[in-house]
DNA sequence: GGGGGGACTGACACCGCTGGCCATTCGGGC
DNA sequence: GCCCGAATGGCCAGCGGTGTCAGTCCCCCC
């Protein structure tokens, strides 16, 4: 159907449109753009051009006229290759039949030529729109430069960092509080807590809504059951080795995320235990790894693609007429995935 | 030091530049497209004044000059997050700095407007270069679409399928003659394979190199031992169940992914199987999970961020003045990694 | 001293599209 | 018949670069 009809092999053009829909190029301008100037008939002759032509406007051409590009950047730094492919993919669920492509700009925060570096991504590129997923979404440094730049951008992050039209918040506490909840019904009351690292938000708010959760239950977190970890495997292994050699260990440990979750068990099993029968373990993030490990790892899901898409939404909501402000909005709400690492304690 | 001087906060022009360097606009597009036609003298002018503003040229209007962008394309079809990922930052390594981004585009093979999409997306970008990693590198009529947009390609495959320029051959053969090594001189002679799905090339091939491997010992693949899987966790379950359900089930098996093989182990489980004691289980690919789950899978690994970096410097080879065809070409060898879920067989 | 040629540079059109401005046409209300 | 607004076209400039081609300059050689 949408086959091109010129033999000449190039694309047609704004011109060949123009020629044969009998009208002005300015015409087909218009209609492209959605003016309202448009008689209706006028606009379906040459929306039928287009389309038998399989016409697309040269995004270059357009990008320049308007001093703008149609590529929307993702830039993030985040190491988990299912976080980093959900998100892509969510964001080209709402990306692509807008006419817009997905530019991927991993970075590295700790570098020293960080800022430039995006920086330099941002102008050059005019980008029409940045997804920053944590924890870039956190830098403020880097939101600093897309204002500069006058560049529309969506944060993504457990909390609120900014005007609803610019954030997606998913909410980790809630997730954290489900995983809570579930623990202290299933009867546990010595329960633990690896943190992830300081630096991300997602950590405080994974340890706040777990307590909050606890709280419900009239539990509280015992100090002495809480310890930090990096949100790494091996960080897994050795806070949990540590809980698990205390006098009286805990009957269940929540990680702050999949992968300590499951160096936790590494753990238990290094120390002969049985999970769930001995520790029960919560993780977080649902990683493919956590239906596949012995046993499945009870966890909290993040909607990921969701929440890509959402918020490449909000940056194409203008394209639609539509105000990301006001958008109707889905909220982002974790859930509790429950697997077979969890049970009662042992009386 | 690349501060742009420009308080208007817009970024510099040609104009701006070959207004201060005191020269024309051509002469500073000459400089920075490496023209051998501009003095010494000249060029480290403009390059001063370049430098000094932080100046580099609009990619959308010089594109536009070029009728070609500087956009490289990755189309893809797979499934798995960690490869997509490092692929895309292998691209990356090599396509920075060549100021050239990286769009991502997944895609479905299955769908009946994949052709359509793909000829869509690669015509209207007028891309600088294609990555096509497996599974869309096997497909031809993808091919033929870039072929008559005129536009560059690299395929990435298990095996070559095009001319030397446009392939970054794996030897997923060679992979997996290592892991039938590896079994053979551990002494194993019942061993079983579960192939990968026939739609793929890389299945073929490590089930040959499979073969070649263990003929190297005089040993040979007996088809009662050869089940074909999915590449799926779920199709590994099965098939193991199947082979150790055998009146003389094998002391080893060679599956085609981790994800199979870590099927493979959960249903040596299931069966009350110890591994590596009762059975040996090589994979392929070297998942994350490899080194997580318990035992530690024995696997075959790809350096897969090295062959997307590779692929693209096939890309930007132009762009240094060489020639793709005639590059040093460091090959890709999979290299065994010996875990701990391989063993000899019980004596 | 004049001619020739290579090295270097700049003027200008153009890439494909949008925006501004004005002219033109058409149809309808009064 | 007049006026007005909606719909459209024409034209030109401009987005920020590059290709073409025609110089200009300088040096070398006869």
């Amino acid at each position: 159907m949408s086959e091109p009809k010129r033999p000449s092999g190039k694309p047609a053009t704004i011109n060949d449109i123009a020629r044969l829909a009998e009208v002005s190029k300015k015409t087909v301008s218009r209609v492209i753009n959605n003016s309202p100037f448009v008689k209706e008939d006028t606009r379906r002759r040459v929306e039928a051009v287009i389309a038998e032509h399989g016409y697309s406007p040269d995004p270059q051409a357009r990008g320049l006229a308007f001093r703008r590009s149609f590529l929307v950047g993702m830039i993030y730094d985040n190491p988990s290759p299912n976080y980093v492919v959900n998100m892509q993919q969510g964001v080209l669920d709402a990306v692509r039949g807008a006419g817009l492509e997905l530019v991927v700009h991993p970075c590295n925060r700790a570098s020293d030529r960080f800022l430039d570096e995006v920086r330099s991504f941002i102008v050059r590129q005019k980008l029409f729109g940045v997804i920053l997923p944590p924890s870039v979404s956190e830098d403020d440094r880097v939101v600093q430069i897309l204002k500069a730049a006058d560049c529309p951008y969506v944060r993504i992050a457990s909390v609120s960092l900014d005007v609803p039209e610019c954030m997606v918040v998913t909410h980790d506490s809630r997730g954290a509080a489900r995983a809570a909840r579930h623990l202290a019904e299933l009867g546990h009351r010595r329960i633990a807590f690896i943190s992830g690292p300081d630096s991300f938000r997602s950590s405080h708010e994974r340890g706040r809504g777990f307590q909050d959760g606890l709280a419900e239950h009239g539990l509280k977190l015992d100090p002495a059951y809480v310890r930090k970890g990096a949100y790494t495997f091996e960080s897994g292994v050795e806070a949990a080795a540590e809980l698990l050699a205390l006098p009286e260990p805990p009957t269940a440990i929540f990680a702050g995320n999949d992968e300590m979750a499951i160096g936790v068990m590494k753990a238990a099993r290094d120390a002969g235990m049985d999970v769930p029968g001995d520790l029960s373990i919560v993780g977080f993030d649902d990683l493919p790894m956590a239906s596949r490990v012995w046993p499945n790892l009870t966890t909290v899901r993040l909607p990921i693609r969701d929440m890509g898409r959402m918020a490449a939404e909000k940056l194409t909501a203008g394209l639609h007429g539509l105000d990301a402000a006001t958008m109707i909005q889905p909220e982002v709400d974790p859930s509790l995935v429950v697997r077979d690492s969890t049970t009662g304690p042992r009386p």
